[in-house]
DNA sequence: TGTACATCAGTGAACGCGCGTTCACTGATGTAC
DNA sequence: TGTACATCAGTGAACGCGCGTTCACTGATGTAC
């Protein structure tokens, strides 16, 4: 197979992106082998190096989809028009129990903190742009100086509700974890 | 070497599982092998098998241990008597600086979502004990009723922003994170 | 007290396995004539 | 329009490596006599 339509590698490239950018979430970077990855994009191992130098490039492409798709409106939808619905999608049960196609942060992070400089500094990059997304949606009356602290800790809030109801195995704690969570997250947002 | 005093194997053992505790907490249960963790003991390989049965169980045991040290005076210590001394030795920065030595649970619960259910359920329990921790330290004022449910977001909140300072690589940043969580905590907290 | 023996914690080489990566190759395609 | 050629995305076997685990063994010790 080669030279097909000039677009046809790009395409090719992006699926192993989208599939890796799921995949990495749910069972973490060195969960996920590329002989694996590959054949699950219908593909032969030793083809990914046609398209990435390195695994490690490939992780910094997947964290940047993933987040992107994140606050883009991608399959998961996590990015919402005002604050309190962001919040409850957040912490909803879809997203406890789909981490493939949820917040790549919640996911990745203690992975990357472990992880080498390059892919963690593009990391913290769309992490800030997350920050923003919720300082900027913040009610009006909270002051300048105030709001970026504020998006930090309503997104630790955030991030520690959700990694907790993900590790509860018993249902019925884990929804009012959430529920819970739901809540204090509104009143540290002050809406 | 063999047949010392009696209480040489055990000795032994002790201080695999110590370090193993510290070494999960800092690289990740993946990232240590059983290998390097020996010879750090002073032993090779093949010695491992005379203590455990597999590297699962160590993890069960270094989790054990990892959980025991934290509430109960261990090297960090960050088991304290009341709820705002806890809370400003969790987000210490040397609680973030050293989290071989610190909390098992914001070290270890991303690792062992993805784990087999057996040390999850251990850890699972360990878990529960470091709630009740909390729980009963919180003001008179509180009911019942809330105890636990506060509990779990107080600690939400901890784990959610210790992580975020650990990942932030600038140390403004960070400092100010923890300075914001320490206060939410207590506010969460109602002290 | 001195010697022979049994014990068993620890040794270290080897096992199969999956990993990321390399590389000689294939064969469907677009292009040149 | 038909044929020869160059391209290069993708193939698949092989690489070295570190992993968890196995196993025949060693040799310092406690015990028996």
């Amino acid at each position: 197979m080669a030279r097909y339509d000039k677009g046809r590698k790009g395409e090719t490239r992006r699926r192993i992106v989208e599939l890796a950018a799921r995949r990495f979430r749910a069972e973490g970077v060195d969960g996920v082998g590329i002989a694996k990855l590959m054949s699950e994009a219908g593909l032969t191992n030793g083809g990914f190096y046609a398209h990435f130098e390195s695994k490690e490039e490939l992780v910094k492409e997947a964290i940047v989809h993933a987040i992107s798709e994140m606050s883009g409106g991608g399959a998961a939808d996590i990015g919402a028009d005002d604050l309190p619905a962001f919040i409850d999608r957040y912490l909803s049960s879809i997203h406890r129990d789909h981490p493939e196609l949820g917040c790549a942060i919640a996911a990745m992070l203690p992975d990357l903190t472990r992880r080498e400089p390059d892919s963690r500094f593009i990391f913290n990059e769309e992490f800030k742009a997350t920050l923003d997304y919720i300082a900027q949606r913040l009610p009006d009356f909270v002051e300048a100086v105030d709001r970026q602290p504020r998006a930090i800790a309503i997104f630790s809030h955030l991030l520690g509700t959700l990694q907790m109801a993900r590790f509860i195995n018993d249902a019925a704690s884990s929804e009012s974890i959430l529920a819970r969570g739901r809540a204090e997250a509104k009143r540290l947002a002050g809406v």
